[in-house]
RNA sequence: GGCGGCAUAGCAAAGCGGUAAUGCAAGGGACUGCAACUCCCUGACCCCCGGUUCAAAUCCGGGUGCCGCCUCCA
């Protein structure tokens, strides 16, 4: 069996073949900095993190460029609202937009142009554009020229999106204010001139900046040339962000451009698209205050990456006690075989299925719900194997199937580490969360532990259980152990 | 108005022509003073109607419902 990866081109599954034997190149576009992230933006630097990570686990050298986007309008818009500079403005937060993503276990992409630094290589393609004929010039606002391109002049428009210009214009006609500079009104424009106090680079149009889509055109060609394999971002991307950058591409050097578009659904909220206009939108902090972050890239990997994913607390909850459950067992079961550290074992049946497994879900469009169900099958077989009394079957079980558990974390980019700090993390969070030092919870929970503590001393065992009642609906689990009685928050509402 | 996607057990979610992965929840059992944790067992014929096929959740046509894009948006 071969990859096989849905391309937004041809709206199909499709063998994936590189354009290199053994080399994928690939460019997923960058966040636009001007503020937090949200979940949706998790989502999609998550699921390709996860695509770059299987691809080399398939055996693929991989290129992956992803980049910032640090001119725009809105950029400048909450530059000037703040009384900052644009560059004060965007360092600030790429510095933000790496601490989400360093928690969320997301690799650093191998290249990460961005737009400021590229501008001559943007200049170039624009003017390559003009000179073949599918822009035009017209006057900027302020003295200077526009540049436009010019749909008209490139026949393959629309392909990408899989809609025709008419089909547009019934619907964008109500809402766009007409240009009568621009020969159609859906030319878009690669280069704008400058209005008075906004950044401004020097070009044959005068002082201007880029359009929007003209950087990842520019971008991506020049980091990995004017034919690559795989282009990926938002669903929301396709038009009229992508079908532009094609459109420009292929009309600045006719070469292939992306050969594989792939396209991430929307996170939703109540099955609405999480959205910064819409207003329903959780920032990537906003949710690690309350959940573990490999918590919230579990989740993240729940769904197919092709499909909408509801964001809700209930969803969060059950990856947050599904993520605990399996980094118990996973610390359990190498503090059970540490005892045969070093010893050999030989690979067995449920080792090399599992291997199996794993390589048939990644190569099946990158399928990360059947991944997790692989990962659940091995960790339900370590989970027996830790009860079992067959010393020879437990060793083998335990220290096949965790050797193989990493080869999984390491795609997933979950469980990599440590197992056991992990479970402490997420159940400490939630208990200074939840039963902050000091505080009046807290000290409450500590009465009511210590009375119930000595009523089983007394063998009351009545009074302990009433005690335990009154806990649980507290939102706290007490067990009672070897070690004592312990006791911590429930995971969410059950 | 145009274009596109989705509809699978209580919930979530795989499946891409050969009689339905996995997770959560629920029920039963083992364990436990009782519980919790853990382990074992239990669940759906796949929105509706037609069609193609020896065979369809999976393909085709028609409905219904939800969502997205067509304006900045991951």
């Amino acid at each position: 069996m071969t990859l096989r990866i849905t391309n937004t081109l041809t709206r199909q599954k499709q063998a994936f073949v590189p354009l290199v034997e053994g080399q994928v190149s690939m460019y997923v576009c960058g966040v636009t900095v001007y503020d937090h992230c949200h979940v949706g933006h998790a989502r999609v630097y998550v699921v390709f993190d996860v695509i770059a990570r299987a691809l080399r686990h398939l055996g693929y050298a991989v290129r992956y460029v992803r980049n910032f986007t640090d001119v725009d309008d809105k950029i400048i818009a909450r530059a000037n609202k703040n009384g900052e500079s644009c560059d004060d403005l965007t360092n600030r937060f790429i510095a933000a937009f790496y601490e989400d993503m360093d928690l969320l276990g997301c690799h650093r992409p191998d290249v990460e142009p961005r737009v400021t630094t590229h501008m001559v290589e943007i200049v170039a393609m624009v003017q390559a554009i003009v000179d073949r004929g599918h822009a035009y010039i017209v006057a900027g606002e302020f003295g200077g020229q526009d540049v436009y391109f010019a749909i008209d002049d490139f026949a393959p428009y629309g392909a990408l999106s899989g809609r025709s210009q008419d089909d547009n214009q019934a619907g964008a006609s109500d809402r766009v204010t007409r240009d009568e500079r621009k020969r159609n009104q859906a030319d878009f424009a690669l280069w704008k001139s400058a209005k008075p106090g906004e950044p401004a680079w020097d070009s044959p149009w005068g002082a201007g900046r880029p359009g929007w889509h003209i950087e990842c055109s520019a971008m991506s060609c020049k980091h990995l040339g004017p034919a690559f394999d795989l282009h990926g971002g938002g669903k929301d991307l396709i038009f009229p962000h992508h079908e532009n950058e094609l459109a420009q591409s292929k009309a600045a050097h006719d070469a292939e451009f992306a050969r594989y578009w792939l396209h991430n659904g929307f996170v939703t909220i109540d099955s609405e698209k999480m959205s910064k206009s819409l207003g329903n939108f959780f920032t990537i902090r906003d949710v690690l205050a309350r959940f573990h972050p490999a918590v919230l890239r579990y989740y993240l990997l729940t769904a197919h990456y092709t499909q909408p994913l509801n964001f809700s607390d209930k969803s969060l909850e059950e990856a947050s006690r599904r993520v605990l459950y399996i980094a118990e067992r996973l610390a359990q079961a190498q503090a059970v075989a540490a005892k045969w550290k070093g010893l050999p074992v030989a690979a067995d049946g449920l080792e090399s299925k599992a291997a199996a497994d794993l390589t048939e879900a990644l190569q099946d469009d990158f399928n990360t719900p059947k991944v997790l169900a692989v990962l659940a099958e091995l960790v339900a077989s370590i989970g027996q194997a830790i009860e079992s009394k067959d010393d020879a079957l437990k060793r083998s079980v335990l220290i096949g199937g965790l050797s193989h558990v990493q080869a999984i974390a390491q795609v997933l980019g979950l469980f990599e580490g440590d197992p056991a700090p992990l479970a402490h993390e997420i159940v400490e969070s939630a208990r200074e969360r939840l039963f902050p030092a000091d505080s009046a919870q807290l000290i409450w929970v500590q009465e009511l532990v210590q009375q119930r503590i000595a009523a089983r001393a007394t063998k009351d065992f009545a009074k302990a259980d009433e005690l335990r009642g009154e806990l649980l609906r507290g939102g706290v689990e007490v067990r009672d152990t070897r070690e004592g009685s312990l006791w911590r928050p429930l995971l969410g509402e059950v």
